[in-house]
DNA sequence: GTCTATAGTCTGATAGAC
DNA sequence: GTCTATCAGACTATAGAC
């Protein structure tokens, strides 16, 4: 959306910026450490985005969603169709992103210091990214009678967004220790607990 | 840890710090708008808080989790001994607190703009604060029998709260329309899910 | 495409009068 | 206790040379 063939240094420009806002979001990240990131100066980054700091910003984020939308439906179309697999593939899928962006971080964080129209439309892209998949895995899955009656789906989405992002902040915030699994075992772990419940059920055994 | 008589005026700007601080994060907060908010000039504000904006945050979050801490435990005592009241109870106080503090915006978005010291000491009042409360009941609650094994405890423990931190973002990112239920039912439905999983129990019927 | 120079603004913080 | 005045630094952004 700018021109026929593109320029691979904007491309680098974007790729850096993405790294920088998406793990420490868009207050936390100032022009001079893009341009420090790749070796240039402040004013050299506005030929690339001319638009300025809260264009590229709004520019780079809706990218990495559309990105992850793409590889967490990839990640759900290989997986087995039973509920426990495709969640389980959407959290790993999930974890496994970087840099590890935070939709809570960025609702109550960047959101406030973009203008309003362009925060509203980079939410529709977050939403639709992240919790479409979600709850198209989930319609099928109570299609097939795998779940329970869902009175809120995107509740239950945003449950497993959360879940998936606390886990993140859950290994940051107990104190770096890395004494726990790899990611893709707390997400399985998660995932069963959310399919299973923390209660032993009532007819089985232990 | 200050003197005797603790004057008024502290307190005032104490509290006012304490909204802005929670519901926008460090960086969202500039000590102009505090003063506004207290009608006040911002050097006046180096009166009651010599040690500036970072040691104002620190002071303000700590009071903050801490009283958290202790309305969560109040809940916890007042409600009923089992794993479902319990988790209910501690769901609805987090949800009800004003202002709703973001333990992942803290962890991902304030605490790189702090001291590395104050940073650690802050996120263990975090932890014991917010985990510590939820982690009693959940021992409590498996020695009773009522949990399945819990092997990871903290696990849960975060789990619960980025179910009820996530309850928040999902009202706003889903584009403010309020056509939710409130938040106790919310924090009720999310812990059943919790407790009883997605799942439908193979031996119960519908 | 990248640079230097610089405008203009915001912010945290201090000095000192009242 | 609160103010005015002020500073140093960081930041976004623009102008214009090379």
């Amino acid at each position: 959306m700018g021109g026929g063939r593109s320029s691979t240094a904007r491309e680098r420009v974007l790729a850096a910026a993405e790294g920088l806002f998406g793990e420490r979001g868009y207050r936390g990240v100032t022009l001079g450490d893009v341009a420090e990131e790749l070796g240039m100066r402040k004013p050299s980054l506005y030929h690339h985005a001319p638009g300025g700091k809260e264009q590229l910003y709004v520019e780079v984020m809706e990218k990495l969603l559309e990105r992850y939308r793409a590889e967490m439906e990839e990640a759900l179309a290989q997986a087995g169709p039973g509920i426990g697999e495709q969640l389980k593939a959407a959290a790993r899928s999930i974890l496994s992103q970087r840099p590890p962006v935070s939709l809570e971080g960025m609702v109550l964080r960047d959101m406030p210091a973009i203008s309003e129209e362009r925060s509203r439309r980079l939410m529709d892209v977050a939403y639709r990214s992240l919790h479409g998949p979600l709850l198209a895995a989930l319609a099928a899955a109570s299609n097939r009678g795998e779940l329970h009656h869902l009175q809120d789906p995107p509740l239950i989405s945003g449950t497993i967004l959360s879940l998936v992002g606390g886990a993140q902040v859950s290994a940051y915030a107990a104190g770096g220790r890395d004494d726990r699994a790899d990611e893709g075992e707390v997400a399985d772990a998660l995932v069963d607990v959310l399919l299973d419940g923390l209660r032993p059920r009532v007819g089985g055994g232990s």
